[in-house]
RNA sequence: GCGCCUAUAGCUCAAUUGGAUAGAGCAACGGACUUCUAAUCCGUAGGUUGCAGGUUCGACUCCUGCUAGGCGUGCCA
């Protein structure tokens, strides 16, 4: 379709450039070729509004402009166009022979596995940072969201050429940690009989931790009661993180996320890059003292408040390590980094990129997206609360378990990803937790993996009729001849745009959007059109060509979003 | 108060980034299995794109002002 587009593109220009040589088009010089979307076949393979917005400059009818360049386009003929018109307020249409669709098809079986993938970003290397959820807890649904788009995103991007990476920062330091550590002891010590003991201001409520502290005591009874307060909260403190680090990263395999970096911020701390940094922004005049703390001086950044880098107790306010790893991750050489963050962290992204400004780097160097809320709803439309705080919240694995009861284990993982997919990353998501386990049935997931196994199953029913798919330079493929079957290599043939758009503008929904509308194309295809016709064999091999792409792309497209495209159903 | 996000069919959401008649899926109603899988298909119905202006050939999309909901807002991360 881009070589296509190319090729039209160039030929309208010639066609504008000569149209002004002539005198006919008073404009100074050729403009870029726009493309609108052809929503019907009606309005021809390619539609281009260009004459529409050249109306204003060269003082005409769009009308007229485009009855110019249609002239000029048809003085010399192009074999790869059958037909040009114009409609409605000034659009030219191109309708395209049918070798195109042939050369489609010819691509993707050629391909295979490899159509949709482009090389744009050859040489690039891109780090996605996501998740990166504080190890307090199990992971929940939010952070599932971030996992499922991130996962994806990495795909898309390593699909048109990017050398992407996933990384997950770990904060393994600070307050909320010491939080955690001060959790657990009280846990353990409820766990051994002591009793009028709260969790403090700000600890973690859940009951994983109470599961967690009487494991302790199962395994070491009451030994670390002899330890000091302070020590056995270190000591809960480094033993929960990981423990809890573990669990979520066995949640994220299960979920099919496998990350390449953990990077720890304790790590980062104890490096003594956040004392150069703060060394750094002293010397450039970026830090003052004031009320017994140190603050950085974001409203030079346009922001319209300061922020505090340096505690009154003296130590480092999440900030400083954060700058720290960012500088880290440019020295590690990405061209381009990407932080997915929730939507809490709102108020952190002019921070943040101001914090990177201030290290010397270029503004366009960090991307911060955030992914918007996940609300869980029940059908009657209420909302529940998901604190992790107040301990009530649903897990990552708590909704896989409830969607494998409903659709097995198999495909639970597969619909909690589409429904994290579908929507863009802006969006708050309300998930409706009955709507997907009562009719995991009619889920759109299936819709596609469906068609997948339509498709395969055309084939093994072929193999025990003992046809064979024929090489595509001996297929006779202007048996097809269908309006259908045209529409449906039109669908094949924006695959490679929209993997390539959903990669550069991070909106990883098209990709479920597309196939959707693809599978849609091809159940009635399915249901109206038999493809193993053992009259007509000519046909037969055409239409098997066909529904190898449309295999092909399914499988493709459903491998980007960690979706499986399962052979039967 | 200020900042960010959101508002499209009864519900959940799209709309190729300013293009042609705003599209799907659920839910509702009526049909189609002797045929490559009925987890499918065909048909009917559903809209003043939150409200009011503005920009232009053209606006769901951009600008201004409202309304409603969510989130954030100098020593949590």
């Amino acid at each position: 379709m881009d070589e296509i587009k190319s090729e039209i593109c160039d030929i309208l220009k010639g066609a504008i450039s000569a149209a002004i040589e002539v005198g006919e088009l008073p404009i100074p010089d050729v403009p870029e070729i726009p493309f609108s979307p052809t929503k019907t076949p009606e309005h021809g393979d390619i539609a281009t509004p260009i004459a529409l917005g050249l109306a204003k400059s060269a003082k005409m009818a769009p009308r007229t402009i485009a009855e110019i360049i249609v002239k000029h386009v048809i003085q010399n003929k192009h074999p790869r166009i059958r037909d040009l018109e114009i409609a409605g307020p000034g659009f030219i249409n191109v309708y395209l022979s049918n070798e195109w669709l042939y050369d489609t098809l010819r691509t993707i079986v050629e391909a295979t596995d490899a159509y949709g993938r482009s090389k744009v970003g050859v040489g690039k290397q891109i780090q996605i940072e996501f998740v990166s959820a504080n190890p307090t807890g199990p992971l929940n649904i939010v952070s599932g969201r971030a996992a499922a788009v991130g996962d994806t995103l990495v795909n898309l991007l390593n699909a048109v050429g990017y050398e992407a990476i996933r990384e997950f920062y770990v904060n393994d330091a600070g307050g909320q940690v010491e939080r955690l550590g001060e959790s657990i002891d009280v846990r353990y010590r409820q766990a051994l009989g002591e009793e009028n003991l709260e969790i403090p201001e700000g600890g973690y409520q859940g009951e994983y931790l109470q599961e967690f502290a009487e494991m302790i005591v199962a395994e070491e009874a009451d030994a670390y009661l002899k330890l000091s307060q302070e020590e056995r909260v270190a000591l809960f403190r480094d033993k929960g993180v990981a423990h809890l680090l573990g669990q979520q990263e066995t949640s994220l395999e299960r979920f099919g996320v496998n990350f390449d970096v953990w990077t720890s911020e304790k790590a980062i701390r104890e490096s003594g890059k956040p004392d150069q940094i703060v060394d750094m922004f002293r010397e450039k005049g970026y830090l003052y003292e004031a009320e017994g703390a140190t603050w950085f001086r974001m409203t030079d950044f346009g922001d319209d408040k300061d922020c505090v880098v340096i505690r009154s107790n003296g130590e480092y306010t999440y900030f400083v390590p954060d700058a720290a790893y960012h500088y880290d991750k440019f020295d590690r050489g990405f061209d381009k980094v990407i932080d997915l963050l929730g939507p809490d962290h709102q108020g952190h992204v002019t921070r943040l990129k101001n914090f990177v400004k201030a290290l010397g780097l270029a503004d366009d160097w960090l991307e911060i997206d955030i992914i918007q809320q996940v609300n869980l709803v029940d059908s009657d439309g209420t909302r529940r609360d998901m604190s992790k705080r107040q301990g009530q919240f649903l897990t990552l694995d708590s909704l896989i378990d409830e969607l494998a009861d409903a659709v097995g284990e198999r495909f639970a993982v597969d619909v909690a990803r589409y429904f994290f997919l579908m929507r863009a990353n802006n969006t708050h998501l309300d998930f409706n937790l009955e709507l997907a386990v009562t009719q995991a049935n009619e889920n759109p997931v299936f819709y596609i993996q469906y068609a997948h196994a339509r498709c395969c199953s055309i084939f093994q029913q072929g193999e025990e009729q003992r046809i064979k798919v024929k090489p595509i330079d001996e297929v006779s493929l202007e048996m097809l001849t269908e309006p259908s079957e045209h529409e449906l290599i039109r669908k094949l043939a924006d695959f490679p745009a929209i993997v390539l758009s959903s990669a550069e503008e991070r909106e990883a929904h098209r990709v479920p959007h597309y196939l959707h509308e693809l599978a849609g194309m091809f159940h009635p295809y399915y249901n109206q059109h038999r493809v193993l016709d053992a009259s007509n064999m000519k046909r037969t091999y055409a239409r098997l060509i066909l529904i190898q792409g449309v295999r092909t792309v399914l499988a493709n497209g459903l491998r980007l979003l960690g979706i499986s495209a399962p052979e039967s159903m």
